[in-house]
RNA sequence: GCCCCCAUAGUCUAGCGGCCUAGGACGUCACCCUUUCAAGGUGAAGAUCGCGGGUUCGAAUCCCGCUGGGGGUACCA
């Protein structure tokens, strides 16, 4: 396996074309903990070459998902650095590219084409008709003298310049995380001429990202595995230009859920920012996503960043994919609220109960201080803080029984419970103080006294008071709730049952 | 089709020739705790290490073939 030598620079450069999924934070993560592990740099690259695609805010929207969940780069397009501007399209206009373009033209290593895409969509559907197995293009232009393709391009015929790529023999590379320490091989006639430059004068992603790579002092290039296949076109393209390549490490896709394919923007509810949206905490996605394609030993896996900082080797990254697994975040995330302390966890609930419009934006200092009174009922019940504002409704709004079953407990009548809450009703009037210790001996003795069980009188309150089966503990939610509202409710379902 | 990569339970993974009667986690199930639901605790089911050949005293671990899965095959990245 290869030795890691300092120094080290790495770079994430996504493409403007929408938001960030977790596939994409998981790269980037990576690259982050490569660069911090040992003692690098990462740089954040904009790569905006991709004009049909590009999506206004994108950026600005990528860059925030990175932040949220912990990510910060030593340059980049928003904070600069000494290779400013890092968004491609700038440096496009800086001529960056072009030059570079010229000096492939002149050394023959590039050609300029004249094939239009209707040509070569043309000759693409011909190859196949003829059953042809393999369509590679090599330009008639590639043993033109440079002078003739200059000329047509002086007529104003549209071009695009490709590389000249080599006919025979092989190119190999090596890389960090698969071919078991072997090169990746292919061979030279498998490969096509591959555009460089497209006619709009933009550069393509095969030659800017390598430009910018070269220029910016790139030494590791970690990128997701779909870039396999045209590595052998950057190693050429690097020799072309008589620069020396950087290390390669082909990290393993995330697969969709039930294995079909990667991770796609489309079908999957993967966006980055729809996980805080539901309530995700940035230190579980954190630890979630290092564990995508990572691992530390046999059984650790809850880790804080600096831990993971520490352990991150790149010989301990897989080479077979990764499994998009919602579940095990979830329960990630649930181990992660549970660090929480309540203070911690009440403020990060305010927002949500917020837009459920359940206490104010921004709350009160009443309803703040009521928030961090409830959390506790709460805290361990939740996986998503999203689902707070359902589990808690009932201490902010008014309960109704559309369905009066379900006030009668298990071997109960309606009128034998009516009866039940009415005791419980005169039985709690008499209670003081209002805390759960006193409620709860109560309560315990009514249970005795009526010769019922536990779970029957419990649950009958438990629905009276919260409108539901399913609730936090009853004497902690009667004593959160206040004594008039809870003898409220238990008055309005006795009157629901007919008592 | 062609090229490339990958291959341990339903899923994620530990394992880098003997510590493996294959370890951990998610999920599932059972029991305990218990006023419901969770959380927590205990335990269970679940993998002939994809298949077939080698190499070796010995293979999940090395080699070859097959199969399966994934990726790529754009003037997208």
């Amino acid at each position: 396996m290869a030795e890691i030598t300092p120094p080290v620079r790495v770079r994430f450069a996504p493409s403007p074309t929408g938001f960030l999924h977790i596939g994409g934070v998981r790269t980037a993560l990576f690259n982050w903990l490569f660069a911090r592990h040992y003692g690098g740099q990462f740089i954040l690259r904009v790569e905006d070459t991709d004009e049909k695609r590009f999506v206004v805010g994108a950026a600005d929207d990528m860059m925030a998902s990175l932040r949220w969940v912990g990510i910060d780069w030593d340059e980049g397009p928003d904070i600069g650095g000494p290779h400013a501007p890092y968004v491609q399209s700038e440096r496009n206009d800086l001529g960056i590219y072009r030059q570079y373009v010229d000096q492939l033209l002149a050394a023959g290593k590039a050609y300029m084409s004249f094939t239009t895409e209707q040509e070569l969509e043309q000759m693409r559907a011909d190859a196949t008709a003829k059953g042809i197995k393999a369509f590679r293009f090599r330009g008639p232009e590639r043993d033109w003298p440079l002078e003739r393709q200059q000329e047509l391009a002086a007529q104003g015929k549209p071009y695009t310049v490709r590389l000249k790529t080599p006919l025979d023999g092989t190119t190999s590379f090596t890389d960090l995380i698969r071919g078991g320490g072997e090169p990746i091989t292919v061979n030279n006639s498998e490969l096509q001429d591959i555009v460089l430059l497209k006619s709009t004068g933009m550069p393509v992603y095969h030659l800017a990202h390598l430009v910018d790579d070269h220029l910016m002092n790139i030494t590791h290039v970690l990128r997701a595995e779909e870039w396999v296949p045209s590595a052998p076109y950057h190693i050429l393209l690097y020799n072309a230009l008589g620069w020396e390549p950087p290390v390669f490490g082909h990290l393993p896709v995330i697969l969709r859920q039930d294995g079909k394919g990667k991770l796609s923007k489309r079908k999957d509810d993967v966006a980055t920012n729809r996980f805080w949206e539901r309530g995700y905490l940035a230190e579980a996605m954190f630890n979630y996503l290092a564990l995508q394609g990572w691992s530390y030993d046999d059984h650790t896996e809850i880790m804080t960043p600096d831990e993971i900082v520490e352990r991150f080797t790149i010989d301990r990254v897989q080479a077979s994919p990764a499994r998009w697994n919602p579940d095990k975040l979830k329960d990630m995330n649930g181990i992660y609220i549970r660090m929480l302390s309540n203070a911690e966890l009440a403020e990060r609930l305010v927002p949500f109960l917020g837009a459920a419009g359940l206490i104010g934006m921004p709350p009160s200092a009443d309803e703040r201080a009521y928030v961090e009174r409830l959390v506790p009922l709460v805290h361990e019940r939740l996986e998503e803080l999203g689902e707070a504002p359902e589990l808690l409704e009932f201490f902010f709004r008014d309960v109704s029984y559309p369905d009066p079953a379900l006030l009668v407990p298990k071997k109960m009548d309606p009128p034998g419970t009516a009866a039940v809450l009415r005791a419980a009703y005169e039985r709690l009037a008499a209670v003081e103080p209002w805390s759960e210790g006193q409620l709860e001996e109560a309560l315990r003795a009514l249970v005795e006294e009526l010769g019922l069980k536990a779970g029957q009188l419990f649950g009958a309150i438990r629905v009276a008071v919260t409108g539901r089966t399913v609730a936090p503990p009853l004497f902690e939610t009667l004593a959160a709730l206040g004594k008039q509202r809870s003898l409220a409710r238990i008055d309005a379902a006795a009157q629901a049952l007919g008592g």
